[in-house]
RNA sequence: GGGCGAUUGACUCAGUUGGUAGAGUGCCUCCCUUACAAGGAGGAAGUCGGGGGUUCGAGUCCCUCAUCGCCCA
């Protein structure tokens, strides 16, 4: 194959994202071990309505690198893909779209006719963040694509809705719950978003009962609400209100006599001291309502227009009836003050009206009994968190868990499967029940099918097992279930993580307890934010779009460089918004993309894999250290051999960030910087009679990189692979997404190879600092003396001369131990190792000088502090005796290197 | 108000069990050397937010303050 000197990811994606699914490599493979070693990762469906933005972005690399890594190993590996229906959401876009395509609301449509819009929607739209997972790379199982509005999981909603039913967990009840007036419809509390707003805090002033001029006055934001007010509360502590506790207001306008109670829970340094409490609409004042055992007054209309009970302001909408209200306030002078103040007011998600907490007729899940066996998976450690400290938000959300609001005022979801009765007696079902048929307890006549719909989390949160057949003893369920490892962001640790760990334990009965928990690993991912550290979410308005990124720079950059960026669950700020390096030069104000680095690493794999592949000339099979001729070649493979190793490790141990260092080390500091510029010699000159063995230890070693690259750049790797199968006459082998993860057989640990590599390089550097240093040009000629200290190093440098000439570009060198300085030369120090270069015409020392002389002031800093700890008898004592020891060679070596680097400055 | 996290070179971030700091970018010098100028070689640059404590020794542990961010109420 043809490579050109620069990788483009347009050319290769799309058809190699076909190789992979047509090779059927993203469905589950038996574990070719024998050993029955499955790994699952179930996707957080995103919402059909959704469009991928860089969470999704990071997220998906995170379960794509780990599914690619443990498919390699061999594991039957599943990661199963999916979408919720997210009902509020679906329904406002469709009702929209059918508002302006048709003039048309889903009442004048009807229930059935507008239901047949959504899915021809969803049909047509639903599958776009699917597609966009794709061009990530991720290696998803679609033939197992699930909705979750599906057929099967639609009844798996209904037979845990009538298992809960059964057991009592399911009930009906008058409950406080927040109201979006424009959708007409409860909404959860992650459907909220609390915007800070400039807002005024009005002093009302309530008229006392039977005591004539005298008034308690009350501060709200809410003036509206006064109108459902059913009582007054002061803290009992307040001197200015003891006397009232007991007494009565008497309310303006709907002339109602209201108790005045004593309560702890106000504050007393708010406003007045003094509040009114609403039960109908307010959390707090629902808690206090409850205790003081004050009736309930609603006075909102579901459309949030006043009812009967507003008196003189019925029907008016409510911002109008606060403005009314006030005014008439104002008029009877009854509003006293009113101040500017800050404060937050909850907008409902989707359609970004103020929430009216609203006292309503509510279906409810019963959460304490559900929630202890998902505490129990926590402090058990069944369930780990990563990061640990995420387990904090998911136990105290558990501990301080309330009854979950399932029923949603909708008609997109899941229609709640109950029935009821002429007399209003409600019966759940899994099947449907005709309209006459008898009640099955109370032999009435069924009248009706509840008319709500449940919360789009009743389906979720059965995502782990019903997508693999529950409540059916499905193959695909005693194989996959329990899952190992769920990703997702931090928000929804409680909204979705915490109950599928309730619903595992709840519903998965047909296994051990100890086997329920419906994965093992929860992986909170890191949160991407703006430049200004912000988080980056669609109303803010400051998101990246990835797929735009993903064009320009192409899949594998985007996922790398979000993994380089990104240190397990800790934020990462995304900066700059230029493309291309060479556009930089252009701009002086422009800032590198943050896609940059993976980028970059991208283009020097790419050419590293181009160099290798256009010299190996018909080689078969890859290297081992047996192969190894020379000190670089057992070097190099020693490094790979640890690189596999610590690479492994860390992503065993789901160290995304780790791994992905590891291996961009490698690959440009050992791979590239060192061992492709020794070989390049032996290699590209057909008369080495080493060449055969170096082009075997460069295919394993390219193959080997590919192949540890691949989880983390799948597209790129993907490509190389095929064109390396090409050069050693193997275009027959599997795709690598199908192949093994390097496992170092054959691959020697070589710790002499390594120091003496060390050693050489340690050499080379310094007479390239020389070089450099002195205007000596890189490539002049030079011959130098070396002098060393020990014989070790003298043979080290005898024997691998050619790597030290070739690397530094010296003509030639004499090595000596304790070899004195010759009178006219320039040098280095090294170590213990003095580099001695013949002295030029006019050769400006300058430099050099001042770079020795600064690390000479350095070095001495280092040996003061060293004297000074070994001197201290407390720490000779105390510490460590191997870190005593290690202590005092650093000191014999820093002493010996400061009288070199002395004597060298003087000597210049 | 409560909880969590962050604060390390100009920028973005690493720093596993405490033993005086690393990377990439940017910057300076040199080099278009036949894999890569989206490159190569070399260099400069941090005392780890402030204060206090534990310890022979703290970026790393404890307390406190400050600033920023996130979550909850």
């Amino acid at each position: 194959m043809e490579l050109p000197t620069r990788y483009q990811p347009a050319d290769h994606e799309e058809p190699v994202y076909r190789r992979w699914e047509t090779s059927g490599g993203f469905q589950p493979k038996p574990d070719p071990t024998g050993a029955g070693r499955t790994f699952t990762v179930m996707i957080p469906p995103p919402n059909v309505t959704g469009a991928l933005h860089m969470g999704h972005a990071l997220n998906g690399t995170v379960q794509d690198i780990v599914v690619r890594f443990k498919r390699m190993q061999g594991y039957e590996t599943l990661w199963l893909p999916g979408t919720d229906h997210a009902g509020i959401a679906t329904q406002a876009v469709v009702e929209k779209k059918l508002y302006q395509e048709q003039h048309k609301t889903r009442e004048e449509m009807g229930r059935e006719a507008f239901l047949g819009e959504v899915w021809k929607w969803k049909e047509e739209y639903g599958a776009r963040i699917l597609g966009q997972y794709r061009r990530l790379g991720a290696s998803c199982d679609w033939s197992r694509t699930a909705f979750t509005m599906d057929p099967e999981l639609t009844r798996a909603v209904r037979v845990a809705f009538v298992r809960l039913w059964k057991k009592g967990l399911v009930y009906r009840g008058m409950r406080l719950v927040n109201w979006d007036c424009v959708l007409q419809t409860a909404v959860s509390d992650d459907e909220i978003e609390n915007e800070t707003r400039k807002g005024k805090l009005w002093h009302l002033k309530y008229p006392l009962a039977g005591r004539p001029g005298e008034f308690l006055t009350v501060a709200t934001t809410r003036p509206e609400t006064m109108l459902g007010d059913t009582g007054v509360a002061v803290h009992p502590d307040d001197e200015r209100y003891k006397h009232l506790v007991g007494q009565k207001c008497v309310l303006p306008f709907v002339e109602r006599e209201i108790p005045i109670v004593a309560d702890e829970t106000v504050d007393m340094e708010k406003g007045s001291g003094a509040v009114k409490i609403t039960p109908g609409h307010d959390p707090i004042d629902y808690e206090r309502g409850a205790r003081f055992g004050l009736p309930m007054v609603l006075i909102l209309e579901k459309d949030g227009k006043l009812n009967a009970e507003g008196g003189p302001f019925a029907g008016l909408a409510r911002e109008e009836a606060r403005k009314q209200v006030l005014a008439r306030l104002e008029e009877l002078g009854l509003l006293e003050k009113t101040e500017d103040i800050q404060h937050t007011v909850p907008l409902s998600d989707r359609s970004k009206s103020v929430i009216e907490p609203l006292v309503s007729e509510q279906w409810f899940v019963k959460m304490e009994p559900l929630a202890r066996p998902a505490i129990a998976a926590v402090k058990s450690g069944k369930l780990v968190f990563r990061p640990e400290r995420w387990s904090k938000v998911y136990l105290q959300w558990l501990e301080n868990v309330q009854d979950w609001c399932i029923s949603r005022q909708l008609w997109w979801g899941h229609r709640i499967p109950v029935w009821y009765d002429e007399d209003g007696v409600a019966v759940a079902s899994v099947e449907d029940l005709e309209l006459g048929a008898p009640h099955p307890e109370t032999k009435k006549p069924i009248v009706a099918q509840d008319a709500d719909v449940l919360d789009t989390w009743a389906s979720s949160w059965l995502w782990p097992f019903a997508t693999l057949g529950w409540p059916e003893a499905t193959e695909d369920l005693k194989r996959f279930y329990p899952t190992q490892f769920l990703s997702t962001a931090s928000e929804i640790i409680y909204l979705w993580v915490a109950r599928m760990v309730m619903a595992g334990y709840e519903f998965c009965d047909h296994l051990p307890e100890a086997e329920r928990c419906p994965f093992s690993v929860c992986n909170i991912h890191a949160t991407v934010l703006d430049e200004k550290g912000k988080r980056m979410s669609k109303s803010a308005g400051n998101g990246v779009d990835p797929v735009e990124r993903i064009q320009s720079f192409g899949a594998d950059a985007v996922r790398y460089s979000l993994i380089l960026l990104t240190k397990e669950g800790q934020g990462t700020k995304l900066t700059g918004e230029t493309k291309y390096r060479s556009d930089l030069a252009k701009d002086p104000d422009a800032r590198p993309d943050w896609i940059d680095q993976g980028f970059r690493f991208g283009n020097k794999v790419w050419n590293a894999a181009r160099f290798v592949l256009l010299n190996l000339a018909g080689e078969r099979g890859a290297g081992t250290s047996a192969d190894a001729a020379r000190l670089e070649d057992r070097w190099i493979l020693s490094r790979l051999q640890a690189t596999i190793a610590s690479m492994s490790e860390a992503l065993d141990a789901y160290r995304f960030n780790d791994a992905a260092m590891e291996v961009y080390r490698f690959v440009w500091n050992d791979f590239c910087d060192w061992y492709l510029e020794l070989a390049k010699p032996r290699f590209t000159n057909p008369a080495d009679e080493t060449g055969p063995a170096v082009r075997g230890i460069l295919a394993r070693v390219l193959g080997d990189v590919l192949a540890l690259l691949h989880p983390f750049t799948p597209y790129m790797t993907e490509v190389l692979w095929e064109a390396l199968g090409d050069a050693l006459g193997d275009g027959a082998r599997a795709m690598l997404m199908n192949s093994a993860w390097p496992d170092a057989a054959g691959l020697a640990h070589d710790a002499a190879a390594e120091a003496d590599m060390a050693l050489i390089q340690e050499v080379v550097r310094a007479v390239r600092q020389v070089r450099m240093l002195t205007q000596l040009g890189e490539r002049t000629p030079i011959r130098a003396q070396i002098a060393t200290t020990t014989a070790a190093q003298r043979r080290a440098l005898e024997e691998h001369a050619a790597a030290v000439r070739a690397m530094a570009w010296l003509e030639s060198y004499e090595v000596g131990e304790g070899l004195t300085r010759p009178a006219s030369c320039v040098s280095a120090v090294a170590g213990s190792i003095q580099v001695f270069v013949p002295l030029g015409d006019e050769v400006d020392l300058g430099a050099l000088r001042d770079v020795m002389q600064k690390r000479s002031a350095k070095l001495d800093g280092q040996l003061q502090g060293l004297l000074k700890k070994l001197e201290n008898p407390r720490f000779v004592e105390s510490a460590d005796p191997a870190l005593v020891q290690a202590d005092r060679e650093r000191r014999t070596e820093l002493e010996l290197e400061l009288s070199m680097l002395q004597e060298n400055l003087a000597g210049m």
